[in-house]
DNA sequence: TGAGGTACACTAGTATACAAGATTCCCTCA
DNA sequence: TGAGGGAATCTTGTATACTAGTGTACCTCA
């Protein structure tokens, strides 16, 4: 089953088409929740976007009980904001939850990875240097969704390593707090430096050398936040605060 | 408009028994889900216990949905499993998860105090020490719910200190995953040396001692799992794992 | 007595209907 | 021409109805 209406009434709401295609498997609200939040990290729903229920599942041809499911949940990760008998709308960036949630971030990858560093091993090293090969074949094919996804196994691996699998989901929801503004830095060419970052984590961590990794990372997660300035200037409507 | 049925058909369920006074003004779905989050936390609500939404609607009086959007939330929290078509039920206190969760806490609180001892002022000292003052008084008063709203205020006063407000509630997350052991450990007569512990924590701060600080933080946070087995073996049927 | 099957009473997921507040736009009246 | 009022149409919140899958208990039949 897919539904993707080619004929929307309204020709303005064109920016939220949504295509999913449905596995009657699956719950609704499942996929509708993890379509909206692609949509949304990648900017094709971009801050400030109407999120009508309505429309929604006009649609992708599902009722609203479905949909209100997925948006409870994608306000729950700051991804859209909710005013009663007002509307749903695509949550602006909030400087200080960047901030926040960065901080958030850089915390427990630190922690997770000075774990990783005692209980470092070859296999776990071939485990990410695999993640790590994917990730660089990804980047060479230009393949934007599989080279984030790559880059989310990848932080996935160090928390496996480090026997810390839990801590993963707080990670990610950080993650998505901050990556849409990875996103905007994406563009500006600094794909290719994030898979050296990643493979001289990889290094330090096998050869033993802790506090190099500690670096490495720190300098990785630290990238983005330094062209900030650069990002509100190019995009500043997208920004409160 | 209070809800809170005196006959209940099944008599087995009086031990889910809710009790909300309803707010006209507020969403009744967000106090569904305060009223139940509270529950569980508190062991009301007993790991296992079956979260049927018909029963719970017709408890207090409003239809599914909005106990629904409780729900959904409460399974976000890691309170809650759902199984389709099954049931729902209160989730069990998983193992890793504990141990997760309280190393997510940890990092980051640590983190967070790092941050409070620099920009620590007289000011900040001084709400912090307030805080300090009225759980003592709670502990007093044996005011448990009191005592353990204070706790959450104190910690979240050092985040705060920090600037770093928006950390709060992740921290309240990975809290409310471990919060269950905690409150376990709080019939064992381990308050006073909570309230104990806040102040060599202040203590240290006020003094400029940011390693004290730390370490006062460090060992707080590390007495509950310290006795953790303890609580497995009088409450082994609450655990997984 | 025991085993198998069917009917019923549950569950949560989804669809639809209704309620109530917010906004817009047009129409009326001064 | 301008300002105020009201209806139409949005919005989300809540209530109810329906669907489909699950487990159990009882009843029938061997």
């Amino acid at each position: 089953m897919t539904a993707a209406l080619a004929e929307t009434e309204d020709e303005n709401d064109a920016l939220l088409r949504l295509t999913i295609h449905f596995d009657r498997r699956r719950q609704v609200s499942d996929q509708v929740y993890e379509a909206l939040k692609k949509a949304i990290v990648a900017l094709r729903l971009p801050p400030g976007t109407s999120i009508s229920e309505n429309r929604i599942c006009r649609q992708i041809g599902v009722s609203r009980t479905p949909v209100r499911s997925a948006i409870i949940r994608l306000v729950e990760d700051g991804l859209i904001e909710v005013f009663p008998q007002k509307g749903s709308f695509v949550a602006p960036i909030k400087l200080s939850a960047v901030r926040d949630n960065h901080f958030i971030r850089k915390s427990l990858e630190l922690s997770v990875l000075r774990r990783a560093a005692e209980a470092w091993s070859p296999d776990r090293a071939a485990r990410s240097r695999q993640i790590l090969a994917r990730q660089a074949a990804a980047l060479e094919a230009e393949d934007l969704e599989a080279f984030h996804e790559l880059d989310e196994a990848f932080h996935r691996s160090l928390c496996e390593a480090a026997g810390l699998e839990g801590v993963w989901s707080t990670i990610q929801i950080a993650k998505a707090r901050v990556d849409r503004v990875h996103r905007m830095a994406a563009v500006q060419g600094r794909l290719p430096l994030v898979v050296e970052e990643h493979r001289a984590i990889l290094d330090a961590l096998d050869a033993g050398d802790r506090e190099g990794a500690e670096a490495s990372l720190d300098y990785h997660l630290e990238r983005a936040p330094t062209i900030l300035e650069t990002l509100i200037g190019a995009h500043d409507r997208y920004f409160v605060d």
